[in-house]
DNA sequence: TATAACTTGTTATAATATAACACTTTTATG
DNA sequence: CATAAAAGTGTTATATTATAACAAGTTATA
């Protein structure tokens, strides 16, 4: 199986460095006007970069928040499994890197034998910090 | 803690009609149309419907999909703990409803103890249909 | 019955995402 | 190297998904 090249084009660095820099999930549109200043214009120059971005394992995307966020395990090379915590009070969201949650869950199959090549998990809860 | 009532209201069983009624999940605009002959007119309507019948665990939302489906777990009184299969050839989605898989899950604890009151888990794969 | 809580109807608009097409740049390969 | 294929870009327009805001009707119940 050949590996996808990670090499990122112009504006997928562009794209990149506003979802880095940032210090939680960010929306497609506030990219979009953070990168104005860099030559972008359009919504679709954002959503073509993130769907890259995505692809190649840079950043992920939080499905109940419509939002990206960056990668934050070195070891990623794919986007096909993750999981994340999503604080219900400060909307904080982490990424969770968990040997014994992904080994149970990659092996995960179905009730007849089905195989999954992809999840994604999305556990709620409230942050140590909101707690407290 | 007091149990929520479970009863329906007009709209909330008229859009759940629809819910149940269709092989896969929907798309609220496609339960609109759906329901206009039930003198319902505009999205407010619908979502307000979705929202509750989610809440009173009669419905999940597809969160990959923005759709949304009939509860397959008779046992289901909550919307807080999910988990889906979804085929990727033919958009299938079917509830998974797996005591290892829940009690894994509802067990699971981030890595400073921090416990999830809920979650959602969406696997991708090819369904036994799509395969053979 | 008064009143609070919930439900509905309605208009308008916000937020998220993609289609389609013309053009340029990069990469692969004969 | 030439050149064709593939990947990336810019642009306009539009589709899709979802909510705000407000007025009015209904139901539960103190």
């Amino acid at each position: 199986m050949k590996i996808k090249s990670q090499k990122l084009s112009k504006n997928e660095k562009v794209v990149l460095e506003v979802v880095k820099k940032s210090t939680g999930p960010v929306k497609a549109y506030t990219i979009l006007s953070d990168v104005k200043k860099n030559g972008l214009k359009a919504p679709p120059q954002v959503y073509r970069a993130l769907d890259k971005l995505i692809k190649k394992g840079k950043i992920h995307r939080i499905e109940s928040k419509n939002a990206y966020l960056d990668c934050q395990n070195s070891k990623c090379k794919t986007s096909s499994r993750t999981a994340f915590s999503i604080c219900q009070k400060c909307e904080k969201v982490t990424e969770i890197i968990n040997t014994k949650l992904s080994k149970f869950l990659s092996n995960f199959k179905g009730d007849a034998g089905e195989e999954y090549q992809k999840y994604n998990l999305e556990f709620y809860g409230v942050c140590k910090k909101c707690k407290s």
